[in-house]
DNA sequence: CGGAGGGTTGAGATTCATCAACGCGTGTGG
DNA sequence: CCACACGCGTTGATGAATCTCAACCCTCCG
């Protein structure tokens, strides 16, 4: 546990921190705290309070859901610059959701008594926390669509095409920023389901080595793209990808 | 189309309108419109710019995702005093969903450029979204809960223990507020499902007749509930109900 | 060297979607 | 007023897809 006063830690200015004031940053994180957590610990647990919002400098998280039978449905998978918990608190009554920390992680913890005043007194921390947890629910919607209306196929293919256009549409490599049975359950599907679609990919144009994803040229992820998500394709105008939803 | 000056059209004030000041309500509404569409009527369209929330005065609307074969999946179904379209005002981008009528329905179009001055400018609008959004995050949490790890009787069952608390624990009869059909595909399964489901609840102490949901007891919905969801129940301490998670 | 955890592979079981037919209530047009 | 079509919901038979269970490999680490 420690103090901080800058925020230099970051790479990339996290996005519930992006425009702040001087002031506004200074003091959120004034009255915020360092935790180191190992992995596998357990933030929260379904059914908590929420207590305060969970920032990771370092690491890894992530949000599931459980029932007493030990099954689990993740939500959300998190790393460096993501947080955790925002939603949570403006949703009334207890975490719907576990947090745990999958890697040996450094977090910073934002109590909600200051998220919560500050959200009155400044516009832009509440416009922050809008967009994300807008940003939250749309990727919960994608699930939701994905699982409901996807073949395992389709349902890896689009989250490939994701991790693709993360790494910049140039890079037709990528690692798989997670252990694969976590991405599996984020997916809906077995770790076994999943290690079997990974290898039907390779017919597909996409060569899959244990973590290392490799795309034999840039369309070959374009069967999987949908009218919202072309609109951040690069290539959405290149009439070579005669697979974009977009013409 | 029409201008509206007051929202006394409400039995309750929808949640966007909850504590705002008087000016504020009155910019946000002056700039709004009244409008009449038909069932079946799509608001919005996947790929579509946002333009404005959808406030339903009355009738029904849903949202919902939509792939090139026709497959849908329903994200929400809305009831006057329910909106939509607020979150993706934030999510930046095209609307990753479909918005429909689906009975003749009375809709307030805010613009979206009074929601997002409006934003910056009332903090407690800000809050108002923020929680609307956080809820709306929630249940489509609660979908892939659903959807990855329970079974259609789980489903239906955990759907018909919120009706029933939303209509009050007295209350041990209530209808279901939409369709059969959009119900099903809500809950990720298909009508069929659904209704062979429905079936199977009789021998559970729940019986359905058409719309109509007949509980024997008010205990008859407690094994699907949940830690999360038991803090809404006003039976929670109850040590008559040996099935709440909360003992 | 041995154990643990993650990942892969195979065979079998189960469950839900699919397809098809039918009943029923409603609205419409002759 | 009747005939008919249509939409919704139900029921039954079938099949396919994914989960489950089991064994195995590999790497990492004590």
């Amino acid at each position: 546990m420690a103090r901080l006063s800058k925020t230099q830690t970051f790479q990339n200015t996290p996005q519930i921190f992006e425009n702040l004031s001087e002031q506004s940053l200074e003091k959120i994180v004034g009255h915020s705290t360092l935790h180191n957590v190992n992995a596998g610990c357990i933030l929260v647990q379904q059914g908590d309070e929420p207590s305060c919002i969970y920032l990771i400098v370092d690491g890894a998280l992530r949000t599931y859901r459980s029932d007493d039978d030990g099954n689990e449905a993740t939500i959300r998978m998190l790393k460096p610059g993501d947080s955790c918990m925002e939603a949570v608190m403006f949703m009334g009554g207890p975490s719907p959701i576990n947090v745990q920390a999958v890697e040996n992680s450094v977090v910073m913890m934002i109590p909600q008594r200051i998220v919560k005043t500050q959200v009155l007194e400044d516009a832009q921390f509440a416009t922050n926390l809008l967009r994300i947890v807008a940003r939250h629910y749309k990727n919960t919607m994608h699930q939701v669509d994905g699982i409901n209306m996807k073949t395992p196929m389709q349902r890896v293919g689009y989250y490939f095409l994701l991790r693709h256009l993360e790494a910049g549409h140039d890079q037709l490599d990528f690692d798989l920023p997670f252990q694969k049975q976590m991405i599996a359950n984020y997916l809906g599907m077995t770790p076994e389901t999943f290690s079997r679609t990974l290898k039907q990919m390779r017919e597909n144009g996409i060569d899959v080595e244990n973590d290392r994803i490799m795309l034999r040229d840039s369309f070959a992820l374009c069967h999987f793209c949908d009218t919202d998500t072309a609109a951040l394709c690069p290539l959405r105008d290149d009439a070579a990808c005669d697979k974009c939803p977009m013409h």
